[in-house]
DNA sequence: AAATCCAACTTGTAAATACAAGTATTCATG
DNA sequence: CATGAATACTTGTATTTACAAGTTGGATTT
């Protein structure tokens, strides 16, 4: 594996099967493979990456199970396109399809290591109180307009360069996924409905006593006792919160 | 394996590796092993279902997929219990905790036969839009406050005697899935907030202005191309929509 | 007595192999 | 030409073997 010794650190510590599972969501996800294609057969992943059978299917059992793909026997994996919303709800418009190009996200408060203030109505176990917290707020704007206003907040655990990091274009959880290795599991999360405040209106343009939906969640992780904090706030004018389950 | 020769037809069909694993959550779930335990060893799982290692580890790896157990290298793995709610959402109180035995179902209309008006936001099939739908609404009191109104739209194809049957206390779930053989299995929701109409303010008794959640959602059904609609107003003053993911 | 090391566990990764079962194509036969 | 059988794929299941890596507890040493 002379390969692996030119690789930078955090991948080259990665387990195979997870390697092969990375390129395969990426490729999935960047439209290399679109939806109903046939993915290449288990064999000639074999072949490409240098693996055994039980390699790859660990690869593709972990792509089946979070909805990548769909195997056939006899037949062959097919692409199923996006991956079933984790709970996370993703956004769909009433009017037209929405593309990613159309989402836009604007930082407006950059990570930065805070005091745990609240976890909007979660309770916080004590390692989590007493370390600090990683808190920022985005803007997400669809077609210029804004739709979404989130603030987050993360355990202040060794994230190295964590608040140095650009996070224009890329997902929180892609970036703590593959640079931290800290997995979003699933969670619990809370919807209520609420009359935009003044911030609110500021934020997407809205008069007073416009409803906006309210998301409070909280997000567990493959780390045992780290949480994801997150408060979403939706104006549902044009475009509606949607998830699979 | 002589022992499989008198075990029933459609258990006999099993794979090895899922029998361990339905036998492993019939146990946790029953509480054989509770929260907390640590589960026998892999190889002492292996002694007692007679297969080897490789077998074992695929059924404690969808164990801990779905939330049942959490692995943890040079110890064991140990027992997380409930599995984790599909996304249907339930509600939870701000103020106090609510037992079953606090909510009462208020039918408004009856289940009847009626053609499909829409299907909310959703498309129908076409098998579907030719058949009617039953329809029927509900109205949901936590603590004799109006918290949920709901309205259902299923399919009308050969449930005999539905339109007669009580549905006062049943859920409509256990009544399709006991009754009919329906099950539901996931879905698309869509999620807005509204500010509340006449016939909202009347059921839910809140002024003009007041913000509401709304819910559209089309539910999977095992039955290929039967979906449930629902749609689900709901007054988050005191009680918000609470779900995991 | 306390600290250290080591051995005996645990789960994690990976290979090589074999056969079963489902699907699609090809080719021979009617 | 149409039908059906053979065969060459595909994924599914299962074993065997080997070593890596994390945890625990006991024995040894200081």
């Amino acid at each position: 594996m002379l390969k692996n010794e030119i690789i930078s650190d955090h991948e080259a510590t990665l387990p195979h099967h997870r390697k092969v599972y990375e390129l395969l969501r990426q490729h999935i996800s960047d439209g290399v493979f679109s939806e109903g294609d046939l993915l290449p057969s288990e064999n000639e992943l074999c072949a490409l990456h240098k693996v055994t059978r039980p390699t790859i299917r660990k690869a593709l059992d972990r792509l089946a199970n979070e909805g990548f793909i769909v195997r056939h026997q006899g037949k062959g994996s097919i692409v199923k396109g996006a991956p079933k919303g984790v709970g996370i709800l993703a956004m769909k418009g009433t009017t037209s399809a929405v593309g990613k190009e159309n989402l836009i996200t604007r930082i407006i408060v950059k990570p930065e290591i805070r005091n745990w203030s609240e976890a909007f109505s979660f309770s916080l176990t004590q390692t989590e109180a007493e370390s600090g917290c990683i808190y920022m707020e985005r803007l997400r704007l669809v077609n210029n307009k804004p739709v979404f206003f989130d603030i987050t907040m993360i355990p202040n655990i060794n994230f190295p360069r964590f608040t140095s990091r650009n996070m224009d274009n890329k997902s929180l959880f892609d970036v703590l996924r593959k640079n931290y290795r800290l997995e979003v599991k699933g969670g619990e999360q809370r919807i209520l409905a609420i009359t935009a405040d003044e911030r609110l209106q500021k934020y997407f343009g809205v008069p007073a006593g416009h409803p906006v939906v309210q998301l409070n969640r909280k997000i567990e992780t493959n780390r045992e006792g780290i949480f994801i904090y997150s408060q979403v706030f939706c104006n549902t004018d044009e475009f509606v919160l949607s998830g699979n389950f």
